[in-house]
DNA sequence: CAACTTTATATGTCTGAACATATGAACATT
DNA sequence: AATGTTCATATGTTCAGACATATAAAGTTG
């Protein structure tokens, strides 16, 4: 615990410098193996501080879910994963309407659909619950490139006369206070059905990237489960992975 | 300030039902305009708390970004701009090996190829250079998943005498100085041929998942050309993708 | 031995206070 | 009019405790 040492003539605050230290701290292999940090109580009196400062600290690093607090266990590193690298990458997503391509939307239907199974568990809702559903075809001003299937979470409070044709996530922070955190995603490949080959004027049998989505607000609550059907010969899901 | 109304008695601790009522709050269109919420101390006054839980309150929110503060000044919702935000969200990719599913190799070939177009361009070497080649099949115990083909970067300096059946990055870090930094990745589906169909078991025509990576290290350096195609039947590629 | 009870421990919540510091407006000086 | 100063205000930082509560291990009982 020598790294434990703060300097209380420092311009930086001490809730500061704590912060920076547990960062430090926490690059230890042990710590990152699970081991538990020292106890709140033992590093105030350690530094000399109180216990509050020292909670200031911890409280970023928990919310940024480098740590996890368990009552009445101890603090420790987040993430308990095994020692391979490639899942630490961060990375960025970028979407062909993102890089200056020009889309444009085919057809838009907005309906009211029931929960099934699937969305009752995804959205943690009753089955049966009426759900907003909203699909649309997009592509170049040449082809259609993707179908998509939205539903949003009734706690939203859409009513479906929205203007669809802005961008969602605007729309969704500007006038319905709902703020996207996270989003998890499957990607599979499947086999274009009647259905698709309709809708993306391809063949059927044709390839289809073929894409599930979850959208997350900060508090972990479901907004939007989207389906995208991507034409495979025309779309290429790009992904920048960083450490 | 109506709705400030707190409950002594709730199971909730105070600082959550503050934390919900700023969240109700901050709807309202005057503050999402930009005027300065309740002052601190006229908040704890009110509903008869401590300042510093109506500031345990605002740090979540603060954390979130959906608030700022402003030291001398006043606290007020923040101005968000989402379209900027979609393409800066980290995220973490999970592959099925790291989820404590067990992969095995079904075959593992060692060749050296010589560098044609793609090759050149990526690696930016000249055409017709010596190329180490690693082609295998992992998969469940019960059947074949996934084909791979690596190349890898001459510099590197891989003999191919090692052992390709311990962690790659693992070895290549450890024996060979070379550490991956980024890894660019391209995502999307086509249909088995005789050849992948031979190597996966499925028959000619069904969905595959086709991955490109390519993996740099932290001088932009290309480390590894990594082809892979996955059974799209079997194995979904996820990735959580965070604000 | 299994089921229950106690207990030490760590975080969770909350208080009320004090002083520091950045800000902007009001006021005074050049 | 431009500049400098004072001052009220709001957040920033920090303190030292108090009590609540979840957890796991140790101890006790049937």
């Amino acid at each position: 615990m020598e790294i434990f040492n703060i300097d209380h003539n420092s311009v930086l605050p001490l809730h500061h410098q704590v912060e920076d230290m547990l960062r430090r701290l926490i690059q230890d292999p042990e710590y990152k193996d699970g081991k538990l940090l020292p106890n709140e109580v033992d590093i105030a009196k350690k530094l000399g501080i109180s216990r509050n400062t020292v909670r200031q600290a911890t409280n970023k690093l928990v919310y940024e879910r480098l740590l996890v607090r368990k009552k009445g266990v101890g603090t420790k590193v987040a993430n308990n994963n095994i020692t391979t690298k490639l899942d630490k990458w961060a990375s960025f997503t970028h979407e062909m309407d993102e890089k200056g391509v020009k889309f444009k939307n085919y057809s838009l239907k907005i309906s009211w659909d029931t929960a099934d199974d699937a969305l009752s568990k995804v959205f943690k809702i009753t089955k049966k619950t009426k759900i907003l559903k909203l699909e649309r075809v997009r592509g170049l001003s040449s082809e259609p490139i993707v179908y998509f299937i939205s539903y949003f979470h009734p706690r939203i409070g859409l009513t479906g006369d929205e203007d669809f044709t802005k961008p969602l996530y605007e729309m969704l922070e500007n006038e319905h206070h709902t703020t996207a955190k996270v989003s998890r995603e499957g990607i599979s490949a499947i086999l274009a059905d009647e259905e698709l080959s309709a809708a993306l004027k391809i063949a059927v049998g044709d390839p289809i990237l073929f894409r599930k989505r979850v959208v997350f607000d900060p508090g972990e609550r479901p907004i939007e489960y989207n389906l995208g059907y991507y034409r495979a010969d025309r779309f290429t899901y790009t992904i920048d992975i960083e450490k």
